[in-house]
DNA sequence: GACAACAAAGCAACTGCTTGCTTCGTGCTG
DNA sequence: CAGCACGAAGCAAGCAGTTGCTTTGTTGTC
């Protein structure tokens, strides 16, 4: 097998870095020397790989929605009864943003307003497919008499009971994953039936 | 009558000013000049009331606090049944979060990394009572059968809902308060008794 | 030898904060 | 009441460090 692609392994790097370092003290908080010291750079040479810090940031959001999406499509499009569905898509979900090593979407939410108008018109165009597809399984849930609402509103406060939980959760304390997906399922959508 | 409090008056304009810019730009992307200028003093002036911009976002958020803690202590204390004491503390927790001019707790949801940990821990003790309020509220709702869990991670589910509104609430644009309240009752509690 | 991938060096703007000084109302004292 | 001290409030100027980014040179590789 054939290195086909042999390089953009240092942009990856920068990425998968800054997402990191992004996460940990937030954009304005992460200067450009940082990012190229923890990839062993010299402090210009990133901008080889960028045009500019925002389009470090553009990436490291549009890698985790990128890297998000395939599995929340796969569970959305699946054939789960709505309760499960919802379930899997809520544990999916907290993977994403609370999971070792992923640091991409929470960067996303901390710092959404750090991007200039051209690059937040660029990445929602991800996010827009990543909420349609929540709003369906919520359409779902309120069709199968789960749900009160299948109002925007509805969903937004759904994924804002989940998405809050990047300034809260703190790995190997308290409830882990999988107790937090049912403890909010439960409590979204009443007792099982 | 008299003025008997003359003074500090620009102390407080500075904090309100300074609210503002911090909601709009983040504490990072407001500059010590911009609150000076915003108020119509030079470059160094605030350094006068404050000894460092960290503590004009302590004051900020300690102002929203003991500006909202008030209403919200009068309801969880009051008399009205458990459905109607939450939603009641629903509608001022939003009116807190999105009302008109009330940027100071925007703010504390925005920058609360931002703060030094001494400056954290002063404030925290606010925010402490505050979280209290909520989770006595919690327990009692849990107690009437009205909601499936008492834990922390309930309350954090539900505070993480409507905190989240920051990110999506535009006025005059959808839903108003009373209906976001309204909706997110009924989504957390089921149908009405 | 051409190109990708950096390093080296630095620029220009910005940022939080400090310092020395001025202005002005207030109260005290002789 | 004149004269003065004094503190609150702020100005003018600037320092020292930081920041995003640019420019030019170098090196390994196909």
């Amino acid at each position: 097998m054939t290195n086909t692609a042999p390089v953009d392994n240092r942009r990856a790097d920068l990425v998968r870095v800054a997402a990191r370092l992004f996460r940990e003290r937030g954009f304005d908080g992460t200067t450009t020397r940082d990012i190229a010291d923890a990839v062993g750079m010299r402090s210009g040479s990133p901008f080889y790989h960028f045009k500019s810090k925002q389009e470090i940031l553009a990436a490291v959001m549009e890698e985790g929605l990128v890297a998000g999406l395939p599995a929340a499509e796969q569970i959305a499009a699946g054939e789960l009864p709505p309760r499960a569905k919802f379930q899997a898509l809520v544990r999916a979900h907290l993977e994403i943003v609370l999971g070792e090593g992923h640091d991409f979407i929470p960067v996303l939410l901390y710092d959404w307003r750090r991007l200039t108008p051209e690059l937040r018109e660029r990445v929602q165009v991800l996010r827009d497919r990543y909420d349609q597809l929540w709003q369906d399984v919520v359409n779902e849930l309120s069709a199968a008499g789960l749900l009160r609402s299948d109002s925007a509103v509805a969903r937004l406060l759904l994924m804002g009971a989940i998405n809050y939980s990047v300034l809260w959760y703190k790995p190997g304390q308290g409830s882990n994953l999988d107790q937090i997906a049912e403890e909010a399922v439960a409590m979204f959508l009443g007792p099982e039936a």
